[in-house]
DNA sequence: TTATTTAATTGCAAATAACAAATATTTGAT
DNA sequence: ATCAAATATTTGTTATTTGCAATTAAATAA
């Protein structure tokens, strides 16, 4: 193997997006106590191309994902990548960004000490470039949002409409309209009922239970979001 | 500078469009005849990150293309990362691919005998996996071409709304209707009259000549394409 | 002058969306 | 049991947006 050129660092970062208690929130990694850089900071997971280990860039994000984590993400999306001299102390790097997503009860192996759950509005301060790529996946998800199923994929296997709504108002930010967001819903096909018993929670009537019609990532003719006004 | 693992080879490719006869198409460039891999193929564009003269991945997307054409490209994004053992018979290696538009008359210097524009439908075969790099061009442009300006940067500076027309079209790769197109583009804020003559080429009434009102993109909140059918 | 060509505008029916209200089905209190 | 409260789901009604077709405008060429 012949190369001419010294090449760069290559790294993956991952924003990992998950749904707790209502709010959209951003998974943070605290780095080793005797990291060459940035000692004990909290930024985005991330991690070196293994050329050994890794046959893909998504190998290695997977890999990280599940050393941090010990899951595996729903949905995975390359986002974009930064390099430049000057975005890490060492010199000419480059940086794949990812954006993962994931459903809040299907991560279980968090180590409480060294990982956190924090809500991605107001974005925190992350140090490098991290800020700028939650910003580009917050860009990204509210975009897809719009006009695709992506935000199921922060849910359970099956889920109520107001709980597929609800997801989509934390994504988009905004909240929607009961009878049109249905109407579209059902135009869509991008569900179907789901067997098995309804979810009470309580008071009120029982709603019932849906399920994605396809596992991939559906996009729909037009847009979910009212842009009136 | 320390660094704990050997690192892939880094290089960047770039999906420059033009419209050129009415048609959409891609700069090719054939490689040297005493290149290591594929010596004398027509690829896309590309070359290897210089640490030493590049100081971020545009740079070297700009020399690049720099180098092929001799020109500047009018409007410039990132579009994806490939990585993996197997993309290139080197060993490890990752290409960041560009999405490029330019008018066609700002090319100029371009070496007839080592670069070529062509038909981007139907999509030329490629070695590497550049055609994937040029299916996720044209679904990028596509994309954007139904909520922004992005089409107009294959424009000259002032143009008419039937050559506006004409780009979309030719992006899409749909008829739209005139009356609709003009609506939305009108209440988008868009264009802007530009001062001086109109446009006569031959018979007919001689349409009006418009710039864009702002010369970086600019996104809608609807959709210019008809959705129906 | 008049036909022809292309540009630009206008009118109207059909589709879609936003808003508001009504109906349905459950739990919990009396 | 019955009724109130809570939540889910559906159904109208109106206003907006779109698609289509026709009309008007301004130039060239015969």
């Amino acid at each position: 193997m012949i190369d001419d050129f010294p090449n760069p660092i290559v790294t993956t970062d991952v924003v990992v997006l998950t749904l707790k208690d209502g709010v959209l929130r951003l998974l943070l990694a605290q780095r080793a106590a005797d990291a060459a850089v940035a000692p004990g900071v909290w930024t985005l997971p991330g991690g070196f191309v293994h050329m050994d280990k890794d046959r893909s860039l998504e190998d290695t994000v997977r890999r990280v994902f599940r050393t941090k984590t010990g899951g595996e993400v729903a949905y995975l999306e390359q986002l974009c990548t930064f390099g430049s001299t000057d975005r890490d102390p060492r010199g000419w790097s480059l940086s794949v960004a990812y954006l993962a997503l994931v459903p809040e009860h299907k991560v279980t192996g968090l180590d409480e000490q060294r990982t956190r759950w924090v809500p991605v509005r107001p974005c925190p301060d992350l140090p490098f470039d991290h800020r700028a790529i939650v910003t580009q996946a917050l860009e990204r998800v509210r975009g897809k949002a719009a006009y695709s199923s992506l935000p199921a994929f922060l849910l359970p296997d099956t889920f109520t409409l107001p709980q597929l709504m609800a997801v989509y108002e934390a994504v988009l930010d905004q909240q929607l309209d009961q009878s049109t967001f249905r109407r579209k819903v059902a135009e869509q096909g991008m569900i179907v009922k789901a067997r098995g018993a309804r979810a009470h929670t309580g008071a009120g009537r029982p709603a019932a239970l849906y399920k994605l019609s396809r596992p991939a990532l559906q996009d729909f003719g037009r847009v979910l979001l009212s842009t009136r006004d």
